[in-house]
DNA sequence: TTGTAGGCGTTATCAT
DNA sequence: ATGATAACGCCTACAA
């Protein structure tokens, strides 16, 4: 089935079909409703790949996931980011390509050139916002209009969405600490080549200074569970305990709650813990974990909106981040002697 | 950058650079190099839609995740098999096209049809599989090659990857749970309308019964932590308690221990759990929980490797599914008063 | 071993 | 308002 075939069984010519389908030009309402009839009847759509070659647009753009070979898989709560995306790019028929980046394995300046030259996408989400990132330079260079999902580490090298502050939800957990008397309280936080673990990390600082107070302690490790457990397990073999810790996600602050409870303390009498995601299983520990909820959908249905506005597609308004929020469950409680 | 320019760059013909790039005749090793180092020199890639147009082949694959619009988002899991997919899409120079079908919202037929229409994609991968599914005879009235990961509803009507039997791990929980002496074991499966829970409902029947138990309880429901919450009060609230409890997926576990708990009884001591997936996050919970760990990423190696041989492309051997592996942590005990 | 030419399905330009 | 026609970049017979 081809654009001539749906002509032909129209009465017309290829170029008045193509019209009726792309808005173009004008064609009388009587031969448009012979034309949009033909093609119904014979299951005709453009072809992709006619239209990518004609126009130079693949209409489709590209994700890229980055996997830790040492931490296999990507993280979970990228299928919500994933569907944030698709809710935007779907009703404009604009296809999602998802490339898996594995750092270690793949050579990155090779990775994206050979993504830009293939012309598969229009342009291209990037995430795991990283320190010292060459990307946005690289982008640029190549030509592929790019989005990058979080805060970049040099502002104005490329496009970007992201909450406001970047680090939101730091505040808020040391507002309500603190508030709750606590005194010495720690930050177990994510990997030092990442930007957002570092802005939450001075986040972290600065509002404890606000409060007149210092941080406990404040230890990037991966975004591991494991690892969580195992600093967890230094901070309370320590000389003086913390009375609350953060962690970098809540799987992380899960497996920290668990070390706690298993040398005899209790959560939240002993120590607070807080989480960081939002995961619905927060709900189903004990006790229920206090976190700073993401709205993963929104930041996948922002950055999208923000490039396809880069590739002049027309977006309503640009779709607003909701701003991290910070839920307040069991596992927060007064600090202990208060 | 053009073909042709790589060509004049070279001294050759456009049909020769071709040649070079697909293997395909036969050109001197001199040429060729010389071909090669143009290439390289002009950063020139064969531009994919001209490919696909003149191939009649995307070179990309589609993905169908569904999501419910009541459970929005799609199951974290699937971010493991889908590296898995990458894992063997990649290296061949595939795409990999990500769709998400919304429940309620999308219509089936025209959902898939449009995506076979616009020719995006060379083959489909599709995940969910449900009773009375129409998916496989709609593909293959499309014409679009499909491979269903898990089991289909009808044999035969289309390809699948899934492990065999589908239902593994079924037995082996049984047996585990028998040979610790539990005579009352219910079930907290997934939704009736999903194939996988119908056959593992069947096979926790089937093993029961060949130990010459039956099943305390089958209660099917969504995959959702809070509907398992309140099914694990009722039967907690019934005249006979099980004894032990097995649920669809890991988080349903999660959150039936919690109830269990709450209700001030003890797992294992009073009443065992296990769960379904192997998520890392069951090793931090209170107790270890017991579970059936899936292989994620080797399910999308193999439904990837089976749909390019599909395709006709040569892929090593068809990547053989691992077994669900019974893992054994602190959550299952001797049944009480044993 | 290498070059030539036609065509894949569409869109855009230019006549009509 | 509509129709013919030339690209878009590549592959593949076929010719040289």
């Amino acid at each position: 089935m081809t654009i001539s075939d749906v002509a032909a069984l129209a009465g017309v010519s290829p170029g008045a079909v193509s019209k009726v389908f792309n808005g173009n030009g004008r064609i009388s309402e009587a031969t448009s409703e012979r034309i949009r009839e033909a093609a119904r009847k014979l299951n005709w759509r453009p072809n992709a790949a006619a239209i990518a070659l004609r126009t130079a647009r693949s209409q489709a753009i590209g994700l890229v996931l980055t996997s830790d070979s040492k931490v296999p898989g990507v993280g979970a709560g990228n299928m919500d980011f994933i569907s944030g995306i698709e809710s935007v790019l779907s009703p404009r028929e604009y296809g999602l390509l998802l490339n898996v980046f594995i750092t270690g394995q793949h050579d990155e300046d090779h990775f994206y050139r050979t993504l830009a030259e293939r012309q598969r996408m229009d342009g291209i989400i990037l995430t795991n916002s990283r320190v010292s990132d060459t990307r946005p330079e690289l982008m640029s260079r190549l030509g592929l209009p790019a989005v990058l999902v979080g805060a970049p580490w040099q502002p104005g090298a490329i496009e970007y969405v992201d909450a406001d502050p970047p680090s939101a939800g730091i505040a808020e957990t040391v507002d309500h600490l603190v508030s709750l008397g606590h005194e010495r309280v720690a930050f177990i936080s994510g990997p030092r080549h990442f930007v957002l673990p570092e802005l939450r990390r001075e986040a972290f600082v600065q509002r404890l200074a606000d409060h007149g107070l210092r941080p406990h302690a404040v230890v990037p490790v991966e975004y591991s569970p494991a690892r969580a457990a195992e600093e967890t397990s230094a901070l309370l073999a320590g000389p003086v305990r913390p009375t609350a810790i953060l962690y970098g996600t809540d799987t992380m602050a899960i497996a920290g709650m668990r070390t706690i409870q298993a040398t005899g303390l209790r959560v939240p009498d002993d120590i607070s813990v807080v989480g960081f995601e939002g995961l619905t299983l927060g709900e189903w520990v004990d006790p229920p974990l206090t976190t700073v909820q993401r709205f993963a959908f929104q930041r996948g249905r922002a950055a999208a909106a923000k490039l396809l506005t880069l590739l002049g597609e027309t977006v309503e308004e640009p779709v607003p981040l909701e701003r991290p929020a910070l839920i307040v469950r069991g596992s927060t409680g007064r600090a202990p002697g208060q």
